[in-house]
DNA sequence: CTAACTCCCTGATAGC
DNA sequence: TGCTATCAGGGAGTTA
């Protein structure tokens, strides 16, 4: 379940292994994605460009090419962007293939089809419809208790929900919240209009350190995350609540507890978690 | 406006 | 062994 540590540990490896290159060629091998993709677009504005640089936003990553073009990616539930020989065979769920000038191959694979490829104009990125509307970078400099609290005025809902709404903030998703409300020692069902100034401070702080200690151990892997070689993350060994209920609480030894809030597992501490 | 739901998808796993 | 049910969840859309 890639979120904001996982494709900030793709954006890195990528940047590590792409170096100076180009797309030669884009092939769409399956278009029906969450929004279908469209060869005639990706090969428009990637085929003969140089790659520029790689960026991330949230959990979109963009690969700029010359001629004020983006790769934007975005990897839903399943998918995984890897550097591959071109002679390997293509596995299922391969949805798209862009040789590169090297001989190299990107692959764009994902079973869940929850992910997102498109190609679009540099400048007019930020106005684009997937990132209008999107909130700050946790890892910014701006995500602080304040703005948290100015977000949260007028709001009543559970403080998770605050968390992971990505007009707020970007890149947190259920695993994230989870182990940021654990460190903060806030009960994820906790309304917002019931968190004083301090636990605000408290849930940014640690916010930033769980996605800061994710992306030191190469993201968390429960499933299938890999990086763009292949390596998995290994930050799963430190989760302290997510995928724990019944274990005993690191800080309290009390049971974990498991709701389902906003129709996702929440896992937190009955007793640490107020 | 907010909050809470539904849907999309397939692989892994649990239970019988 | 082999079936069926359940679960995983980001983000867009819908409903109240």
């Amino acid at each position: 379940m890639p979120e904001l540590p996982e494709v900030e540990t793709l954006r890195r490896s990528l940047e590590q292994h792409l170096g100076d290159d180009a797309f030669a060629r884009v092939r769409v091998h399956s278009a029906a994605l969450r929004e279908p993709l469209s060869q005639r677009q990706l090969a428009r504005r990637l085929t003969g460009h140089r790659i520029e640089g790689l960026r991330r936003r949230g959990k979109y990553l963009l690969i700029d090419v010359a001629g004020d073009s983006t790769l934007v990616v975005h990897l839903g539930m399943s998918g995984s962007l890897t550097l591959e020989s071109r002679d390997l065979p293509r596995r299922s769920h391969e949805h798209v293939s862009f040789d590169l000038a090297s001989g190299r191959q990107l692959r764009f694979r994902d079973p869940r089809r929850f992910g997102l490829v498109f190609a679009a104009e540099t400048s007019r990125l930020a106005r684009d419809r997937h990132f209008a509307h999107l909130g700050i970078e946790p890892l910014g400099g701006l995500f602080t208790g304040g703005y948290l609290e100015t977000a949260a005025s007028g709001r009543r809902c559970p403080i998770k929900s605050l968390l992971m709404d990505a007009s707020v903030v970007v890149g947190v998703g259920n695993i994230y919240a989870c182990e940021a409300l654990f460190r903060s020692g806030i009960r994820p069902s906790r309304p917002v209009d019931r968190i004083a100034a301090p636990r605000f401070e408290a849930l940014a702080v640690q916010t930033i350190a769980v996605l800061e200690d994710a992306i030191a151990q190469g993201g968390t892997t429960l499933n299938d995350f890999q990086n763009a070689v292949g390596e998995p993350g290994y930050f799963q060994v430190e989760l302290a609540v997510y995928g724990r209920k019944g274990e005993p609480c690191l800080r309290c030894a009390r049971p974990l507890a498991r709701r389902v809030q906003a129709n996702r597992s929440t896992f937190y501490c009955p007793g640490c978690q107020r």
